[in-house]
DNA sequence: CGCTATGCCTGAAAGC
DNA sequence: TGCTTTCAGGCATAGC
């Protein structure tokens, strides 16, 4: 999408999370794509204008990136094919390259939203974001003092998107496993004693950002709506030692633990209590 | 029918 | 009183 320019926006409801900004289609045909980002898990699309395109994918949204007509291969004659549409299509995205880019979302959890790049820092769903954890940032200190005095449990604080930014369901389960810490945990406990931060917290951030950059190398998770844009599946999933693993065997070296699977404020949790602790 | 689902916002309760 | 922390409920749809 980089360097190309919007041709057109086919907008196929009012709404998504919540209503669709005023004119939004208008707002953008015409304008060049001038660059991509990320913040935490909000797509960040910038505008010749100065205006950015906030996107979400929520639960179940995806990207599918096709070609606007495509040649058929009918021997004697050729013609362009549409690429057809998919139920739950809600927006599509025309560019000047030929191709074109649609976001199809069935639970419609996600949004886009078209702010100013300059106020971008003070929109309601940037303005608290905590740490990337794939940042410099990220390390044994910096967890154990974002930790320091809270009694929720580690689950919780890791999905929490004001403490780090961008952690989902899947990968706390899976970072938790790796670093042999229990979800039921205080997260306080892994603040600093002596100085020094808990040796959990120095395991931990070491396995968060592993988790993240292995489940990135294999596409993600693809349980059921996620898709690279060609449409092909991610396989992380595959890979999984906890999430979803309910009553099978822990696959850490000598355990032999059985994988449980809790509900912590209303999200399952995945761990082995044998070795998570 | 009831339960579950990759996220996050709101509002209320609890805690200091 | 007032601020912060924590959690239940809700959102919309599909599949088992």
């Amino acid at each position: 999408m980089a360097g190309s320019r919007i041709t057109r926006v086919e907008q196929r409801r009012p709404d998504l999370r919540f209503p669709l900004p005023e004119n939004f289609a208008a707002r953008l045909a015409g304008r060049t794509i001038t660059s991509l980002g990320r913040r935490a898990k909000y797509l960040l699309l910038d505008l010749d204008d100065g205006v950015v395109l906030i996107m979400h994918l929520g639960m179940s949204g995806s990207f599918r990136v096709e070609s606007e007509g495509e040649e058929a291969h009918t021997p004697g004659s050729f013609h362009y094919e549409r690429p057809a549409a998919a139920a739950h299509d809600h927006i599509v995205f025309h560019l000047s390259n030929g191709l074109q880019v649609t976001y199809n979302d069935p639970r419609r959890f996600g949004f886009m939203d078209l702010v100013p790049r300059a106020g971008l820092g003070e929109h309601r769903s940037f303005k608290e974001l905590g740490l990337e954890p794939l940042g410099n940032e990220l390390d044994g200190a910096r967890i154990a003092d974002l930790f320091r005095g809270r009694k929720t449990p580690l689950k919780g604080a890791l999905l929490d998107q004001k403490l780090i930014a961008g952690l989902g369901n899947i990968y706390v389960c899976e970072a938790l496993h790796r670093a042999g810490l229990s979800p039921k945990r205080a997260a306080g406990t892994l603040a600093r004693k002596n100085g020094a931060p808990m040796p959990g917290a120095v395991r931990l951030a070491g396995d968060i950002r592993e988790v993240l950059e292995t489940a990135l190398r294999a596409g993600g998770s693809s349980l059921r709506d996620h898709r690279l844009t060609d449409g092909t599946l991610g396989y992380f999933q595959h890979q999984f030692r906890v999430y979803d693993r309910e009553d099978e065997t822990c696959v850490t070296p000598a355990c032999g633990g059985t994988i449980q699977r809790i509900v912590q404020s209303g999200r399952s949790t995945f761990y082995c209590p044998k070795c998570q602790k």
